[in-house]
DNA sequence: GCGGTTGTTGATTGACGAGTCAATAAACAT
DNA sequence: ATGTTTATTGACTCGTCAATCAACAACCGC
C-alpha cells in the first residue's frame, strides 16, 4: 500500500479534508480521527504528518487564506485603474474558491481561533493588513486622505457579508454579495458639494 | 450556608461567568468547572440549575441578545424621525453593554454555536430579523424601495465592525465604529441625480 | 537479498471533563 | 419536633480523544 512521493498527497487530502469536517461541523470541536477518515488514512498518520492537531488546524487556515490572497491578487492583475484595482479586491475576495460555503464556515471558525492561538491571530492580521493594503492603493488616488476610512468601511462590509454567508444554508450568492458591496463602493466615490 | 431564593441569583451569576469565561478564553472551550469556579460556586450546582452545558451557553447567548435588544430599543426612544430612528438603530448596536470586549469575543463565539445548535441559530434569526425590520422601519420613508439594500448593507457594516473589534485586545472603540458606520448611512441617504 | 528509509496502522495510554449521586445542611411548614 | 423542600458539594462514573508506540509493509540503493 504505501507509495513513496506520499507526504505532500497526504497533507494536503488532510488539508482539504479538515476545511471539510470544520466547515460542516460548524466547529473546530472536531476530532483527528473524523478529518483523517475523510482523508482516507488512520488519524496516527495524520499526527504522523502533522506532529499534532494545531498544526493540522494551522495548515488549513494558511491553505485558506492562501487561495484566497490568490483569487484577489489574479482580480487585481488585469486591473487598469485605480477605480478597476479597488473593485478587483472586492471581486476577488468574493471569488468561488473562498465564498463557498464550507470555506466560510471553516473561515469564521479559524477567527474564532485567531482568539486563542498567537500564530492564528498573527497569520489573520497579515491579510487583514494585505487586504488594507491592496484597498488603500487603489483609493488613494480617488479619495485622498479619506482612503483611509473608506477601507475600513469597505474590509468591515466585506467581513461582514462573509459572517453572514455563513448562517445561510446551502451556497451564498456571490452576486448579491458583490452587489452589495460594490454599491456601497460606488457611493462613496461619488463627487459631490 | 444555603438562603432561600437563591435560583435566580446564581442563574445570573452562572450567565455573567459564562460570558467572562467564553470571552476570555475566546472560545466555547471553557469547562463547566471553569465557568462555575469563577461565579463562586461547585460545577455540580451549575448543573443542578441549568442541566447541561448547552443551556448555559443558550441562557448566557439570551443574556447577551437581550442586552443588546434593550440598547436598541432604548436608543430608539428618543428618536422623532426616520433618520434619528435610524441613527438610534447604528449608536444602539455599539452601546456600552453589548461593545465591550467581552461581549464581543463571546458574541462571535455564539455566532459559531449557531452553526451546530439549532436553539442557537433560532436566537440568532430572531434578532437579526429585529435588527432588520429595525432599520427598514426608519430607512423606507427616507429611500423608499431601497431600504431594503441599505439595510442589508448597513447590517453587514455592523456584524463586520464588530467581528473586526474581536480581533483587537483591549476596549474597542465605540466612537470610531459609530462615525465609520454613520458615514456609510449619511452617503447612503445623500440626495442625487 | 539486505539495511535503511518511508509509509501505515491497530492498540494503548493518559488526561480531562460532562453529568450523576449520595450525603449534608439550612430554612420552612405544621 | 419532624418532615419537606431547597441549596450545596465531594466523589465518582463513564466516555472521549490527543498523542504515542510497536510492528508491519513496501520501496530504494547497492
Amino acid at each position: 500500500m504505501p507509495k513513496l512521493g506520499a507526504e505532500p498527497i497526504r497533507r494536503a487530502a488532510l488539508v482539504k479534508a479538515t476545511i471539510e469536517t470544520v466547515g460542516e461541523a460548524g466547529s473546530l470541536d472536531v476530532t483527528v480521527a473524523q478529518i483523517a477518515r475523510r482523508a482516507g488514512m488512520s488519524s496516527a498518520l495524520a499526527h504522523h504528518y502533522f506532529g499534532s492537531k494545531d498544526r493540522i488546524f494551522l495548515a488549513a487556515m494558511r491553505s485558506i487564506l492562501s487561495i484566497y490572497g490568490a483569487e484577489v491578487r489574479g482580480a487585481m492583475a488585469m486591473a487598469q485603474t485605480p477605480h478597476e484595482r479597488v473593485r478587483a479586491v472586492v471581486m476577488g475576495s468574493f471569488a468561488a474558491g473562498s465564498f463557498r460555503h464550507e470555506a466560510i464556515a471553516a473561515w469564521l471558525n479559524f477567527y474564532v481561533l485567531a482568539q486563542s492561538s498567537a500564530e492564528a491571530r498573527r497569520l489573520l492580521h497579515i491579510y487583514q493588513r494585505r487586504l488594507r493594503s491592496n484597498l488603500m492603493h487603489g483609493l488613494r488616488p480617488l479619495v485622498g486622505d479619506r482612503a483611509g476610512s473608506v477601507a475600513e468601511g469597505l474590509g468591515a462590509m466585506i467581513d461582514g457579508v462573509y459572517i453572514r454567508a455563513a448562517l445561510v444554508a446551502g451556497e451564498p450568492d456571490r452576486e448579491a454579495a458583490c452587489e452589495l458591496v460594490l454599491a456601497h463602493l460606488e457611493k462613496e466615490l461619488e463627487v459631490h458639494q
